[in-house]
DNA sequence: GAATTTACCTGACTAAAGTCAGAAAAAAAT
DNA sequence: ATTTTTTTCTGACTTTAGTCAGGTAAATTC
């Protein structure tokens, strides 16, 4: 009925409008808002100053004196950093802390207020986390951490789950080969994990034994992250570490139902092999040369 | 993994950021915001000052200086109202219609970028449309149409698409005794369409024959509108809307499978009756007796 | 028809936001 | 060791946004 241009925008205009409650929590405390943004961000862990004035996209003359109200209002010390003498580096005091907390409760409260409101909230839910994901993409942050990272336990039990109900059993892991963590942390192999502002939406791990093979496992995009290329880029990222690693041969096994995975390991080099291990979930073989 | 006042706050977060995009294009054109915002809103249909004032929260110096300098910039004319000489209505010149296009397409093709960068776009644009939906509940219209209006042939025909899933069968609306448009526009019926932020999201229809009993059909309600007592309020209006047409005992028809339905009948005071028509559809009858 | 209310306007003000030129100190490049 | 660059700061501005106290003319109420 509407274009698309036209539902983009309708949504745009609701956030903005509905954060609008989220915005004017930052004018709630009687501080102007260049200053609430400075504390807010400061709270949120931009502490470099250098940093601030990017994030924020104020001019240094401007930072500054924001910077120097903080400090005469007693939220903030700025120091010199230790390393480059020329940078400075913010922190909150106490009382900076204690009023960041309070722009953190009003926004938190205006967000409740909004969610509260509808029963279904995990399909909305899905819906904030799909579109965030898309709009944030160039954004998305893609780092090792230790497999046995919370986060990395909670795409791991996604991808149980999922595999589970596509394939309409219930998925032992042990049976498919869990890897024990030590052969996913260096040296032997490593863990990445993918998060948008946030929240965790993508994971891979190399699973290694110190020799010159490697194998990828638990290969997992939440259904907010599909379509947007990460897959490839957590692949790409995994050959990387896996060369800096010592590896020249990776394995990989997987299922039939999997479409998109296929695709994935087809259209990048990967070539289809014999089965080489007895995971009954695995249908499909595949290995890579590394070059 | 993030709770969900986090994940809301998170798709505020790249909203406002992206539609920083769409912000920034108000800035984009050399002028400053209030000015911009001014001119955007007359070009959106705000005409009246009163209006205007009272949709951007401006204060009525602020906005009159903000009118004459549009004013001498030649992209708006300002007139007294013929009924009330007190009001004043603004207009665009062709010159400030230009600008306003200038704005909308910044806008358009900031939207459009996004957009572009994403395969899956349907599932996207149908998550836009349920938040901005829930979002913008507060404003969600209910009013009466004709029966032959485009939105309502989009709505009817998103209802067919849905009885064709759900039923699994190639719905005929002949078979199911589709209604002339004549009993459905007064002075016989009604058709109400339910709008948020001009996205039409839901609709219903009555059927009347100039006698005290009417026909409840066509209750649909997208997608993005469940969950929010929109189905509750149509209902509502439509036995108003009855009432007004001299109605005394409304009937309706429906299937089985369309379980919110029977339930939001079964709670609003429908009691169950025999089949009164040869639908081969529908499985429930109802009638509710209007006092 | 006088009093009150409404809608808009103007002038006089303050606060906030943003700009620009230059200066000081540290780090990096030559 | 000197020059250049980087990072931050300060002072002197301008523009924008917002507030408040009246004032005028039209409409409404009594």
């Amino acid at each position: 009925m509407l274009d698309n241009i036209s539902r983009f925008r309708r949504l745009s205009r609701a956030v903005t409008t509905q954060s609008g409650a989220l915005d004017t929590s930052f004018l709630g405390l009687g501080r102007p808002l260049g200053s609430a943004r400075v504390l807010n961000a400061i709270g949120h862990g931009k502490t470099e100053v250098s940093d601030l004035r990017e994030y924020l996209e104020l001019d240094s003359g401007l930072m500054s004196r924001l910077l120097r109200r903080l400090e005469a209002e007693g939220l903030i010390t700025v120091e010199s950093d230790g390393n480059d003498a020329r940078r400075r580096v913010a922190q909150l005091t106490p009382a900076g802390r204690d009023a960041f907390h309070q722009y953190e409760s009003l926004s938190n409260s205006a967000a409740e207020k909004v969610l509260s409101r509808y029963k279904d909230q995990d399909s909305l839910l899905a819906a904030m986390d799909l579109i965030a994901t898309v709009l944030g993409r160039d954004h998305i942050k893609i780092a090792p951490v230790d497999p046995e990272d919370p986060r990395i336990e909670y795409c791991v039990n996604q991808f149980y789950d999922e595999i589970t109900s596509i394939l309409g059993i219930t998925f032992d892991p042990h049976a498919s080969g869990n890897p024990e963590a030590d052969f996913l942390r260096p040296p032997k192999g490593v863990f990445l994990l993918a998060t948008s502002d946030g929240l965790p939406i993508g994971c891979c791990g190399l699973k290694g034994q110190g020799t010159n093979l490697g194998e990828v496992k638990r290969l997992w995009l939440s259904s907010a992250a599909r379509g947007l290329g990460l897959g490839k880029r957590l692949m790409d990222e995994i050959e990387d570490h896996a060369r800096k690693l010592g590896m020249t041969t990776l394995q990989l096994d997987t299922n039939g139902r999997l479409h998109a995975a296929l695709g994935l390991y087809r259209n990048s080099g990967w070539i289809e092999i014999d089965r080489y291990n007895d995971n009954p979930y695995a249908e499909h073989f595949f290995e890579k040369q590394l070059t």
